[in-house]
DNA sequence: ATTTGTGTATTATAGTATTAATACAGTAGG
DNA sequence: CCTACTGTATTAATACTATAATACACAAAT
């Protein structure tokens, strides 16, 4: 019964799908070392009750993760970090996968007359 | 042929529907005064042709705002920002709509390891 | 051997998102 | 009237997302 306080998390109302966030997550955890090689994560079955998501859409998170290199499959025991192709990544790189998401609410916040200063207090607020 | 720059952004790879990311470009442009009350909206097929998508996908987006109450519709002409209910937004109404957004990329921050400071460097080299 | 824990496969169903090709009703300008 | 422009309706097809209920193969511990 070891399972890890990974607290994933899933917005429902966002539009995007719970594979996918789950993907997300996990690639974040894995590049700032929160989650090294090796390390083992909470099974398909807990995390789906946790998040009462169904058990599948769980395991195509990890099956596609699987395929991407970033996690490993062992029979009958659970998924780990892989280890290969996962060293750590730099400041630089962890900003890059950031990115997108910097480039998207500055956009909002341009929609919405919310300037620099106003966004970046906001930030600073809610940190 | 009255066609205004509303240039409108969609990312394909983003996960989240077309018509939702219009409908959510929309609404912050309204709320923003960046289109005010009786402003017309670029034309369906013009939106459907510049983006590269569908017109039915625009048309459902402009439909389902006009039963929000944020557009109205005109036969024969075209939509334009409905005048009830589209009152001026408050910059606290304004950072109300960008909070979940905030609330996002502080968390997929924290799961990169990124502080506050990078955070907000990064953004101020952005915008 | 049994139990309990892994991830996965199967089959079916449902809802949503998007595209396609037409066609229609209304408005405006020549 | 004719043309060109609005948004919309229809019908069809395709793909994706998620759920449900079972069942299987493997590992580890008792």
């Amino acid at each position: 019964m070891t399972f890890e306080l990974l607290a994933f998390e899933v917005a429902p109302s966002s539009g995007i799908p719970i594979y996918r966030q789950l993907m997300d997550q996990v690639k974040r955890l894995v590049a700032s070392e929160h989650l090294k090689p090796g390390d083992p994560l909470p099974s398909v079955r807990n995390v789906a009750t946790a998040l009462a998501v169904n058990p599948m859409t769980i395991s195509k998170a990890y099956s596609l993760l699987e395929a991407e290199g970033v996690l490993e499959r062992e029979r009958g025991k659970g998924m780990k970090v892989a280890a290969t192709k996962n060293v750590a990544k730099s400041t630089e790189q962890r900003l890059e996968i950031l990115q997108p998401s910097v480039d998207s609410i500055i956009a909002e916040a341009k929609q919405l007359d919310i300037g620099l200063e106003q966004l970046t207090q906001q930030i600073e607020k809610s940190f």
